[in-house]
Formats: structure tokens, C-alpha cells, sequence
DNA sequence: CGAGGCCTTGACCGCGGTCAATGCCCGTGG
DNA sequence: CCACGGGCATTGACCGCGGTCAAGGCCTCG
């Protein structure tokens, strides 16, 4: 649990007992690669930090898979429209290697809130910078070519290539694998 | 202010002191047509609530002004970006009609938060409910045509064809002028 | 009545899409 | 240990959406 708590110092430090009440409702998960950690259409109801591994976050739009976001070790990864809305959601969180996760229970953690605004004001503060890196994407995808945002990629997370398929780093990118291959070709 | 705290209502309900906390830094301001509220290049410290009018927040992209999202009667606006990362802001929030907004001073509602956890929990609420949208607007961005975009937009909100220019709608759904100009000839 | 802003329309072009063939790597079974 | 099959990546041929450039119509306002 203490990679988690390194984590969460980034934005707000925590009592001893926030600690321990987080640490009550989460549980370490280990996850073989390739494997969902959750199905389409339920709601979500988990938060899960990576210790290890890689995730993405993936749904069907015309049966066609898409990925819509990676995240890599020391990371939060989360199905926000589903979590904050109450909602089914339609995406799914796959684990793309062998991997170690921390899951915490968004129910009982939604409940700690009213007990420690600590924690409250933890999680305001990651969604808030989500958010903030949400919006600067927007700007990214729409006024920015496939090309100049595969280069954005490789600077900002050289190891994405190095670790994900080339098909999903294709659908994240908003392009097909054959325009990404071509993409690459030209170097 | 009555209408600013029935759109609270809708998120969490505040106590008479929540209330008359935030209406003490909290101020009507009053603004002609196609005027800034604010400067590019500054940090942002106000958070807007339409009473009446239409805003946008825009930016310059290449010279090119680029709209990023429009604000109708009895909604929220700001610079999220710069707001929750205390960074300067490249974009502006402009006027599109004569308006009466109400301008909540960020700074000390921050610091509110103390002191109210009600409030704190009001404005994450408010702006959960935001990076919610914010995501789904990624998959419209990026997986549907400028037609289907625009068809989207109409139905969602038709009231901006009525009283905001084509040329920021443009921007907006992340064409050019003319390229909606020949969506709309079709019909 | 002229000037300038906004919108439309035409001609032309390039990025990224689809479809399909081929190469490559790897796991499985004979 | 090799043969085969399937998933992933690359490449070629072709096409359409949306971009740029430029001209023209239509308002509003001085």
C-alpha cells in the first residue's frame, strides 16, 4: 500500500487514520495479462492504482475496439462516467501485462468522505488534475494531425510504444492501424 | 442570486450559512456584447453563472480564434484549466450578448473549503459532473464526422444556431467556416 | 452609398479511411 | 522438430471528407 501513499501525498497528505480508513476498503489484486478486470454494463464501483503493469480502457463503438486511455505503474485509472454518474458504463479496464493493482471500493470510499473531508478533498484534487489533462487532450485530437499526435506520444510516453500493441495505441490516437503504420514508416 | 443557488441545488443543498458565505464574494457584473471578461494571460480567479446572456471561452491557435465551449442561462463557466493549476490561461471567456453574470472569486472560495466542507463538496460535484462531459465529448471529437457533429449539436442544443455566429460554431465542432457552411447547404 | 463583416459556393488538393494482399512472429499439435 | 494457423504489422490501390484559396452575395452601419 505504500506506493499508493507516496501517490496520494502528490495532492494531499493524509492522518494516520485517513490512511488506515483507505486502506480498509482496498485490496491488492494480481491480474494475468490480457484480462478484463471488470465487464461492460455494470457500474463501476473501483478505483484501481497500478502497482505494476499496464491498463487501458477500451469499448466497442460500431464493434470496433477502442482504446481510450492508458495508464502505467503509480497511476489511477478509473471509469469516471460511470463512477461519478451511477451509471452502467459501457468500457472496460484490461490489463495488458501481467500486473498488480490496488482496488479501492468507490462506494465505501464515497461514504468515507462524509467522515474524513481529507479524503474528500484527495480525491476532488486527482480528479481535478484529470480533468485539467482531459481538456488539454480535446485541444489535442482536434487540431492537431495523426502525425503530430503520434509525436506528442512518443515524448510525452515513450513507453507506450514499447509496451502496448500498435492497434491500440492506433484507436487512442483517433486513427486506424494502417494509417499509424504509415505514420511510422515515413519516420 | 436566487438563481445562482437553485443551480446549486441541483448538486448538493447548502445551509443558510453556505449560502450567504458564497454570496459574499460573490458579485453581479454587468457586460455589453462581444466584450472579454478577462485577458488572455492571466491566472484565473473567477468562476461565472449566466443569470442572462451567452458566453463562450476561446483562444488563438495559430492566429486562428478557436472556440472551446459555449455557456447558456443558469450554467457555470471558467478556465478550468488555469483555475485548478493556478497556470496562466491562453483562453478568454467573451460575451456574446449583452449579459448579467454573476462572478464567484475563486480565491477565496477556495479557501471557503476550510471552513465549509458542504462547499467543497458543491463544486467538486459541480465539476465532476463537467469532466464527465468533457469525456464523452472526446468520443464525439474523435469518431464521428463534422455531420454527425453538427447533427448533434443542433439537437443537444439548438439554441446555439440561434444566437451565437457560425464562424465560432465552426471552431467549436472543429471545422472551418466553410466547411459547415456546405453541411448546412445540404440540409 | 460604400465599406466591412459574415456566410455561401466553386475549384482543387491532401490526409486518413477502406479493402485486400503479403510478411512476420509465435504457439500448438502431429 | 517442422508445419500449419492465427494475430499483428506493413504496404499498395483507391476514394471521400474536410482543408485552402478565391470570388461573390447579403447585411448592417456610418
Amino acid at each position: 500500500m505504500e506506493s499508493l501513499f507516496n501517490f496520494f501525498n502528490k495532492y494531499n497528505t493524509l492522518s494516520k487514520e485517513g490512511e488506515k480508513a483507505i486502506a480498509e476498503i482496498s485490496k491488492i489484486v494480481e491480474i494475468k495479462k490480457n484480462t478484463d478486470l471488470q465487464p461492460i454494463g455494470h457500474t463501476c464501483k473501483t478505483i484501481y492504482f497500478i502497482k505494476k503493469g499496464v491498463a487501458r480502457i477500451y469499448y466497442f463503438k460500431d464493434d470496433i475496439d477502442i482504446t481510450e486511455s492508458f495508464a502505467f505503474e503509480n497511476n489511477i485509472i478509473a471509469r469516471v462516467e460511470s463512477l461519478f454518474t451511477g451509471k452502467t458504463s459501457r468500457k472496460a479496464i484490461q490489463v495488458l501485462e501481467d500486473s498488480e493493482l490496488i482496488a479501492i471500493n468507490s462506494t465505501q470510499l464515497f461514504k468515507l468522505y462524509d467522515k474524513f473531508p481529507e479524503i474528500e478533498r484527495l480525491f476532488r484534487l486527482i480528479f481535478e488534475a484529470a480533468y485539467v489533462g482531459t481538456i488539454d487532450r480535446i485541444e489535442g485530437i482536434q487540431f492537431h494531425t495523426a502525425e503530430e499526435r503520434y509525436k506528442a506520444l512518443i515524448k510525452e510516453a515513450p513507453d507506450v510504444l514499447k509496451r502496448v500493441p500498435l492497434k491500440f495505441v492506433a484507436s487512442y490516437l483517433g486513427i486506424t492501424q494502417v494509417s499509424l503504420s504509415r505514420i511510422r514508416g515515413i519516420r
